[in-house]
RNA sequence: GCGGGCGUAGCUCAAUGGUAGAGCACCGGCCUUCCAAGCCGGGAAUGCGGGUUCGAUUCCCGUCGCCCGCUCCA
């Protein structure tokens, strides 16, 4: 922030995660380290709640039996968990290596940028008639390696046989296990295979907080079906998972479906929508993107059955070298899916839901910033900050209080978090005033609190406020916990 | 990767070529029976490296990081 300058939303919200232990930079103390953000005790509770939800809503939770609402017929989804390093021929397959590894040269004057294998063919931007580095001005760079995915060596030498890259997506590890996931678990199309994990792209800019970082989490659904039921398909899953934000506090009227149109496709789709998120950071009116929802056809089975494709109109050929050979073989294994009912053959289609975990957590934690105004023991109205985060997300669920530290109250409360604790994480704190200890657990999102009272060494009653509304209920202490599993569950 | 702005305590800010202050927060004590009360005490900072200087947080250079605009975003 330029000094001075009024601190606006996005600044408070980054200066919370900070203060209460959501979100770090990392490596803090030795400066930083561009677009690599690490998670507090308070962050990775949240982090953790949101992938928790998502796999329980879309993998664990899943009936295979019953087509959910929307659903063009019952489905089956299981799990899987990849390595992040994969075979090299994995990625010249799927094409990224080609997309994100090529040799750049720049011009300091003009500050344009080319692929060294196309100055023959590109224009000085100064001269057109030119070409680069031809114009007198141009002061072009050496080739320069430009890489958007990680490089490293497996095994100890550090020759080019050995080089390896982290994986930028984790959508290729469900495909390579595709024939694994057929042949090990009788689940029949359509199917959907989840996972979740680390993948990590060497952004240009990183910006904005956690929003595009460098090494990041994906939640990614890869999805199975028939080729004539495929655009079915991904208008469920569409809706789907713009439902599931919803779902988890997300106001729909700050969350939006955009379909890319032709020119903005990827390389591998014939259908993208982007589920997008008017983040505080964007100007007003901007969305950013939260989840991908894409229609990859049969390109990512085909490319490692057969090798890499290129699009040749409104269907992939095989991206071959000029003597006919394939540029970058497949693996050769047979990759199709026989129906045993309908005695039909065929690649099956993908839909692809691929969402953020990082951007799902920070679009949550800007959902959840308020700032209200509570009225103070002389009733005036005083600011408060309070993360009003869905219960099912909230870091902490419960907090146990004594009212004041004397006459057993500690005794009991601790005895009533040590129970909680058995089922939520729950925070016990006797310390300062009881206002005081309200307001902190407003500022990092926790649902109840519970307070043990001079009332309950009479009558075994204590009280349950509830953050949004600052409202207490009385209840006995042994039904504590049965009423805020009645809460936490009733959102 | 380019251009501009900015780096002082956990947070928000002050000040200074010569002892770096405050508010809030935090910790301890007293007090306190429901929404950031009060009193006393305490810990805590000039991003990193180099240069100029008797002396640099201040000036200069570099670097790293953050913000803004380009660029990029499979």
């Amino acid at each position: 922030m330029a000094k001075g300058e009024k601190t606006n939303l996005m600044e408070r919200i980054v200066s919370l995660c900070k203060r209460r232990g959501f979100i770090f930079q990392s490596s803090e103390i030795y400066g930083g380290i561009g677009g690599f953000w690490d998670y507090g005790p308070l962050g990775v509770e949240l982090k953790r709640n949101i992938k928790d939800a998502w796999w329980y809503d879309m993998i664990t939770s899943h009936d295979d039996t019953t087509a959910p609402p929307g659903a063009p017929r019952p489905y089956a989804m299981v799990g899987l968990d990849t390595a992040i390093i994969m075979h090299p021929q994995v990625w010249k397959c799927s094409g990224h290596y080609d997309l994100f590894h090529d040799m750049m040269v720049d011009c300091r004057t003009c500050k344009a940028r080319f692929r060294a294998d196309h100055l023959e063919t590109e224009q000085c931007p100064l001269k057109p008639s030119k070409r680069p580095g031809e114009h007198d001005k141009c002061d072009l760079t050496e080739p320069r390696e430009f890489n958007l995915m990680f490089k490293t060596y497996v095994g100890a030498l550090f020759d080019p046989s050995s080089e390896a890259y982290l994986r930028p997506e984790t959508a290729q590890g469900i495909f390579v296990n595709f024939k694994n996931v057929l042949d090990t678990t009788r689940v029949k199309l359509p199917f959907g295979v989840g996972q979740i994990g680390k993948s990590f792209r060497n952004e240009i800019t990183p910006r904005y907080f956690t929003f595009r970082s460098r090494e990041f989490e994906q939640m990614e659904i890869e999805f199975f079906c028939h080729p004539n039921e495929s655009r079915a398909w991904y208008e469920y899953w569409r809706n789907r998972r713009l439902q599931w934000y919803v779902s988890l506090g997300l106001r729909s009227d700050r969350l939006r479906l955009r379909e890319h149109g032709p020119e903005e496709l990827s390389h591998y789709s014939c259908g993208t929508a982007d589920i997008e998120y008017a983040f505080p950071f964007l100007p007003e009116g901007d969305f950013g993107e939260l989840e991908g929802v894409a229609h990859r056809g049969d390109f990512d089975l085909r490319s490692h059955m057969e090798g890499k494709l290129i699009r040749v109109g409104d269907h992939f050929e095989l991206d071959r070298l000029p003597d006919g050979r394939p540029k970058y073989p497949g693996s050769g294994k047979d990759l199709t899916y026989f129906d045993d009912e309908t005695r039909e053959r065929f690649v099956p289609h993908v839909i692809e839901p691929s969402a953020g975990a990082d951007r799902a957590t920070l679009a949550f934690i800007c959902e959840a910033y308020t700032e209200d105004e509570v009225p103070d023991e002389k009733g005036v109205p005083q600011k408060r900050v309070v993360m009003k985060f869905h219960p099912r997300l909230a870091p902490i669920k419960v907090a146990v209080f004594p009212l004041v530290k004397k006459d057993r109250m500690p005794e009991i409360a601790r005895d009533l978090y040590r129970a909680l604790k058995k089922r939520w994480v729950c925070f016990y704190d006797e310390k300062g005033a009881i206002g005081r200890r309200y307001r902190r657990q407003d500022e990092v999102g926790t649902p109840f609190c519970v307070t043990i009272d001079g009332q309950t060494l009479q009558d075994q009653t204590v009280t349950i406020r509830d953050r949004d509304t600052c409202q207490q209920v009385r209840v006995r202490i042994d039904d504590v916990e049965a009423e805020i599993a009645r809460r936490l569950e009733a959102r």
